[in-house]
DNA sequence: TGCCAGGCCCTCTTTAGGGCCTT
């Protein structure tokens, strides 16, 4: 078998993943070039790091992926004086981050979905793939992920783990960075399209506008540009676990984020919940 | 590298434009 095509033959050999053995043939700038791989089945992320080049990671999931995992407490700023109180006496806080094949809620597709729950414990974080027919890519890591055995629809699932999460009947906080633009838009499309609703006693929170009353110690603003999370990582001395832009990394890093910026801003549960809007925004 | 969507913020100027921020 073989291919004669245009520009980019690393493309397309980074494309195939069925056991094959191809000779790619590519015209690049007026020069031909030639190159032969040798693809075969995938098994283990191992393998593939060690098959593929560096800038391409490849690996296919043998198994079904919710994960549950235990993860530590993060404790809010609480001020007693004005009403504050403890994470357990006001809200199940839950921080969210979501993969997506685009930027577009109306278009584009989650791809992943992590959550942690303020509280931890066992069982404290909330994480799978979803769609198994879409690719997963992340622009900047140039990652691409092939799925299998991946839920097509999580909506029930997250139901039921935010249910197990819950305190009684207190309020259950949604938090992301930029969320209102980016992350609630895409999870209520996402329950509409599964024939459910998020509960209206969810309240969701975007922590880009705290981020933004953030300043140095001499008190000047955080120069125009400098509030992705990544940007507040670095301000706020947060030692990242894991690596940048997945989605569960990300969601550990919006955590100590989230909990420096409540102890800077001297921001209670309280005022973190009247800041929160309902999901009924974006319907 | 820039585009994609869209709400917010900032600047310069008012009802406009540009940039940020998310994948």
């Amino acid at each position: 078998m073989s291919f004669i095509f245009f520009r980019n033959s690393r493309h397309l050999r980074n494309c195939l993943v069925i056991g094959a053995n191809v000779r790619l043939l590519g015209i690049y700038s007026d020069k031909f070039i030639s190159s032969q791989c040798i693809v075969s089945p995938l098994s283990t992320y191992c393998e593939v790091a060690r098959r593929l080049p560096e800038t391409i990671t490849r690996f296919s999931l043998k198994e079904p992926k919710i994960s549950y995992q235990y993860s530590d407490t993060i404790h809010l700023y609480q001020d007693k004086k004005h009403g504050g109180g403890t994470i357990d006496q006001t809200a199940t806080i839950l921080v969210l981050d979501l993969g997506t094949t685009g930027v577009n809620s109306k278009k584009d597709q989650i791809t992943e979905i992590a959550i942690r729950d303020l509280k931890g414990g066992p069982d404290s974080t909330f994480h799978t793939l979803v769609n198994p027919e879409l690719p997963l890519k992340n622009h900047k890591t140039n990652q691409i992920l092939t799925k299998s055995n991946v839920p097509r629809y999580f909506c029930l699932m997250l139901l039921k783990w935010v249910k197990s999460r819950r305190m009684d009947s207190k309020l259950v906080l949604l938090v992301a960075h930029n969320g209102h633009c980016f992350d609630f838009p895409f999870l209520v499309r996402a329950f509409e399209q599964n024939g459910n609703q998020i509960p209206n006693d969810w309240l969701l929170l975007d922590s880009l506008p705290f981020a933004r009353q953030l300043r140095h110690p001499d008190g000047t603003k955080l120069e125009k540009g400098n509030h992705k999370l990544n940007d507040l990582v670095t301000f706020c001395n947060v030692v990242p676990e894991g690596s940048a832009h997945k989605a569960m990394a990300d969601v550990n890093a919006l955590c100590f984020v989230l909990q420096h910026m409540t102890f800077v801003l001297k921001l209670t549960i309280t005022d973190l919940i009247k800041r929160s809007f309902t999901p009924s925004r974006y319907l």
